[in-house]
Parts: structure tokens; sequence; C-alpha cells
RNA sequence: GCGCCCGUAGCUCAGUUGGAUAGAGCGUUGGCCUCCGGAGCCAAAGGUCGGACGUUCGAAUCGUCUCGGGCGCGCCA
């Protein structure tokens, strides 16, 4: 409707511009708005105003040419000049009831988009390190991501998800080594565990696995172990030292290949819990990427040497230097440490040519906010490796910070409360986790509280879009049960007439632009602010009319409506991965 | 010190990309049918859009400066 709205003024443009009334090479943007005052019609056009400039009249005289000017159309009852020269258009009843017959016959596929259509993106959330179990402040990445991916797809983008897994480098070693640890001590090693190993229960957990399947094969003496290791931190040494200390010897005590397999009996396990949590949290990925598959293939170095070959690198101090200022980055980057390591940045320069090798128009990736200061360096990258640095966008997602009622809970994994997704999502329930946490703008900070999340009243707007969704269906049962049925060919959607029912249908129609706009702006909570509004104007409708009356063509023309609410409310909350009940 | 994000009602936040009288929820106060689900509805009170200057027909929105809060500035990942 709007688009046919604007091709109306698009004419009536043509048309003045070939009057000679506004000059022939001047270009406009014609946007049409709804209105926020049902007084000023459907849609507004404030184009005279952006025109009178140019054509050397005042806005409303001009307004008055562009009127003469609109080509006549059936959805258009009456068009009128407002203010200091906006023109409104007040849809005829007809025009505005289409809304509803389209939902209906549309069903899940009202209020789709073609806009992304040809366009691939690839989306990359969460990646959180694989050494442990999903925290609370993985889950806005998680969510938001997870929203944003069906959001762009019902934009008509094609779209993949994608976890990077970072499974090698040192954090992976530490886990392993602090897995081995725990394993020795299970057969019956005696010796203090390192302060920087991993501590949680799950390493446990997997050592106990490790213990079972292979018994006393990978035991070695404690004291071989620590011998000739750099002393830890609360022996006077430093933590970071000892544990390295730890990982070569077990690198040399149980070979290369064994040590890997035990990092991989740890990664296996944490994974495939991360991926199971995940997905109770309705989170699902096309592809789970390995950074360790990098390295074994020599695509980290290929990727080096491709920003060598580029004149993009330079020596300094025995380390191989990123010229990223060159693309705008405030320094430099190392890629090859003086050692001969390599950095993160450099398997994440190898990761992101293997995801511009793979095609894709647009690389989304999500961060938390914390990262902020690796943007330039990586679209620096991008600019190197040939691409264009807009193909990359990185979207950050601010904190979020966990209450309790009025208490503010510290996340810290010491302090035992509350830490995981799991958690939360026991806690609080999947469907007001995820609708929590996409219902701000991610550059937002987040409050969430756990009290309200869980509370069954309107102070929850979960619970409260929900609940109008229940209510439909209730009718409809209310309906069945009284041996009725529902049937629009026998309603008369003009009898929709009150203002209730105008509130509404205008809602309804407004649909689509909304998913349009929240996919172009990469923002679900727009959703989540429709999906309220919607609710409540269903809410009020409900309480100021009865639906099942005995004026049946009134009775079918309201049953009509209701269901296309319930349609557009199940659509809606679909996309941010919230539950639609038929009964609560 | 430099960079990024945020400052809108007592609290938590929207604000259709520069439009008409700045909107919701919570909280406060007062109301609602023996009725299709009260997890609901109606109403009232509540504002110098952090501040200043600028851009123009028009600014919460754009620009400069300034104040306040968060985060980041490793040969860590």
């Amino acid at each position: 409707m709007k688009q046919h709205i604007q091709s109306l003024f698009q004419h009536a443009f043509d048309q003045l511009q070939a009057d000679n009334v506004i000059p022939a090479d001047h270009q406009a943007v014609i946007r049409i708005e709804r209105t926020k005052d049902a007084s000023h019609g459907d849609f507004a056009c404030n184009l005279a105003m952006m025109l009178a400039k140019k054509a050397r009249m005042k806005p409303r005289d001009l307004a008055e040419k562009i009127i003469a000017a609109l080509p006549n159309s059936e959805a258009v009852d009456k068009v009128e000049i407002a203010g200091p020269g906006f023109i409104n258009l007040f849809l005829t009843s007809n025009a505005s009831h289409s809304a509803i017959t389209t939902i209906l016959e549309q069903k899940q596929t009202y209020g789709l988009s073609q806009i992304g259509a040809g366009k691939s993106v690839l989306i990359e959330f969460v990646s959180a390190n694989p050494t442990g179990p999903l925290h609370v402040g993985h889950g806005r990445g998680a969510a938001y991501g997870a929203a944003l991916a069906d959001l762009l797809k019902a934009a008509g983008y094609n779209v993949s998800k994608e976890y990077y897994v970072n499974d090698a480098g040192r954090q992976m070693d530490i886990l392993a080594a602090s897995i081995w640890l725990r394993y020795l001590d299970l057969c019956g090693e005696s010796f203090t565990f390192p302060s920087n190993g991993y501590q949680g229960d799950y390493v446990w957990d997997i050592a106990a696995t490790l213990h079972r399947e292979n018994q006393d094969k990978y035991r070695h003496a404690a004291s071989d172990v620590f011998a000739d290791v750099p002393a830890d931190e609360p022996d006077g040494g430093d933590k970071e030292l000892h544990i390295d200390g730890l990982i070569n010897k077990m690198k040399q005590l149980l070979g290369e290949q064994t040590a890997r397999d035990v990092l991989q009996l740890g990664l296996d396990a944490i994974l495939g819990d991360i991926e199971h949590d995940l997905g109770q949290f309705g989170v699902t990925y096309d592809e789970w990427f390995s950074e360790y598959s990098l390295t074994s293939n020599n695509l980290v170095s290929k990727a080096i040497d491709q920003v060598k070959d580029g004149g993009f690198t330079h020596e300094q101090d025995g380390a191989l230097w990123f010229k990223s200022s060159d693309f705008g980055d405030e320094k430099d980057r190392v890629l090859v440490k003086e050692n001969g390591a390599l950095t993160y940045l450099a398997s994440d320069i190898a990761y992101h040519a293997n995801k511009l090798e793979r095609g894709f128009d647009i690389l989304i990736n999500i961060w938390g906010a914390d990262h902020h200061g690796y943007i330039a360096r990586l679209k620096a990258a991008i600019q190197a490796l040939g691409a264009d640095a807009s193909k990359l966008q990185v979207l950050l997602v601010q904190f979020a910070t966990l209450y309790r009622g009025q208490e503010k809970l510290q996340m810290s994994t010491r302090s035992g409360k509350f830490v995981t997704l799991r958690e939360l999502r026991e806690e609080v329930g999947k469907d007001a986790a995820r609708f929590f946490y996409v219902q701000r703008k991610a550059e937002q900070h987040l409050d969430f509280d756990l009290e309200l999340a869980k509370s069954q009243s309107n102070d929850n707007p979960v619970y409260y879009i929900q609940y109008a969704h229940a209510r439909i269906c209730s009718v409809f049962r209310e309906l069945s049960e009284k041996g009725g049925e529902w049937d629009i060919a026998k309603a008369d959607l003009n009898r929709l007439d009150t203002s209730h029912e105008a509130e509404l249908i205008k809602l309804l129609s407004r649909f689509p632009e909304t998913v349009e706009n929240a996919a172009k702006a990469y923002e679900p909570h727009q959703l989540t602010y429709y999906l309220r509004d919607l609710a409540q104007a269903f809410h009020t409708y409900y309480n100021a009319h009865k639906f099942l009356v005995d004026d049946a063509e009134l009775s079918q023309s309201r049953l009509s409506l209701c269901k296309a609410i319930q349609q557009v409310l199940q659509n809606g909350l679909t996309i941010i991965g919230v539950s639609a009940p038929e009964v609560m």
C-alpha cells in the first residue's frame, strides 16, 4: 500500500517536472510516512515542503499543485493539506480492510520481504572460547544473532549462521593441561593444581571420562611432571610461566599427538555442551568453523603471505608486523611474534580470507562491546586482502547487567550464583530470556531483571504478548465449543468500523514495513515494540467489544480480524525466537 | 591522553533516519461487566529530550564545543 501511494506521488512529481513547475534536473526522494495521529489520515507526504524552495512557491500552494497532479486511485478516499504543507491521505475502508484478507491468504509468509533477495550474508556470533560452559554474558549475543539471522531471512537474504571455534592456541593448551592434571589426581597422584588452570567442575567430569576410558595409560608421577617447572604465583613465581611449563611437560611426556587427543576429548565435551545449550535456547548454526583447521591446512601462513605480497607488512624487533595503520588503524599489529608463534589476529585474517572466498556479499560479526578496539585492524585486514571494508559489518552488543529485583548480581565465577546461560534459561524460561535479550537495541546497556522476566503480569512484556495470542486461540476454542465455525465468506469487513478496529487494521498493515525497517537497521528490538503495541491494541479491543455475538456477519468479521492478529503475532514472535502458545 | 557507545518522565526504555501537540511500560493515584481467559481494560498526575552555540521553513534526531556514565587502547585470546 505504501508503495502504491509512493508511485502516485512519483507520477505527480514527474507531471510537475514536465510542466516546469519544478526544475527538470531536480531529483527528489519521495518519502511517504505513516501518520501518528488518525486525524492526519493514514499516510502523509512532505514533498511540498521539500520542493517549495526549488519551485519558488509557498509549500501550501505547491501542495495544491501536487494534489491536482495526483492520479486517481481506488484506494484513496480523500487528500488534505495540513499544517505547514503536509499532504495527508485517507484510505478508503476497502483499501484498509484488504490488509486482513492479505494476512489470511499469506499466513506465515505475511510480512516477508524481498529487499535482501539474491544477497548472501554470513552471521558469525557467540564464538565463545570452548574452555567452559556459556555464561549469561554470551546470551545476549546468542539471542541477538539468532533473531537478526531470522530477521534477515524474513527480509529475503540468504543467511548462514556460523560459530567460530577457537580450538587452537594457548587457552586450549591450558584446558588440556587442566584436564590431564585432574586425570592424574584421579589416578592417585597428589600435587597442587595450578592457579591459572581451569578450575570448573566440568574439567573434573572430562578427566573422569579420560580415566574411565584409559585407566592409567597416560599416568606419570607428579614429581616428574612438576620437575623443572617454574614456580606458581602463590609460591612466589609467575602463574603464566608455571602453566606454560606444565603444558610443555605434558607434550613432552605424552607426545604431541596424545596431548592433542586429550585436548580433543575436552573440546568435544565442552563444544557438545555449548551446542546443546544453544539448541535449548533456540539457537542453531549452519557451520561450526574450526580455527585449528586453518592452521593444520596451512591457511594461516597462506593468508600471511597474501598480506605480505601486497606489501602490507614489515619486520621489526624480530617480529612480522601488519601495516594496518595504512588503512586507518591507530598502529601496526604483530602477525608473527618474535618467538615465531602466530598471533590471534593472524588466524583471524586467515578466517576472514576464507569467509571472503566463500563468496558472501555481507559478513556480519557480532561481538561484545569490549572488543570494539579490534574492529579497525580487522577492517584493515579485509582491505589488505583486496576486499571492500564495508563488506564487514561488526555489530557490537553492550553488556547485560543481571538484577534480581533491586539487587545487582555479580557475575563472577567465584560467587557461584547464576553464571551460566543454562541456569538463566532454567530459571526464567527460554521465551522470556530470548525476549529480554533482544528488547533493547544492541548498543544500549541492558538491565536484565530476573524477577520481572519470571513475573506473570503486565510488568512482563513477554507474557503480555503471548497472552494476547493465547486469548485469541481461546476465543476460537469457545466458538467451536458453542458449535460455531469461522468462515470469512460470511463476513463483511466493512462492519469493522469502530476506532479500535481501525487502529488494529492500521497496525497490522504496518507489519511488513516494520520487518523491513528492522532488517535494514539490524534492529530486532523494533519487532518487540511493534508486538507490544499490537498486543495492547488487541487487549483494548477485547475489553471493549464482544466477538461471539448473535449478529453473524459482525461476529464473522471480528473473528477474521482476530485471526489476522493472531497470525501477525505468531509471525513476529517466531522471528525473535519466542513461541506463540495457544494456552498458557 | 586518544578512540567507540550511551545521557529523553521518579525507574527501565521507544522515538518510523530532519516533521505536526516528544511516546510506552513499571511505580503512584482513582475506577471496570455474575459476560469470549482479570496474566486483562479505562483514566489522572509526571518533561528545559544532560548543557551551550550553530545549520533551516522545522532539531530529541545533523555539526562543533562542553559536562556526566560505560568500555577499549598487549608480540593475550
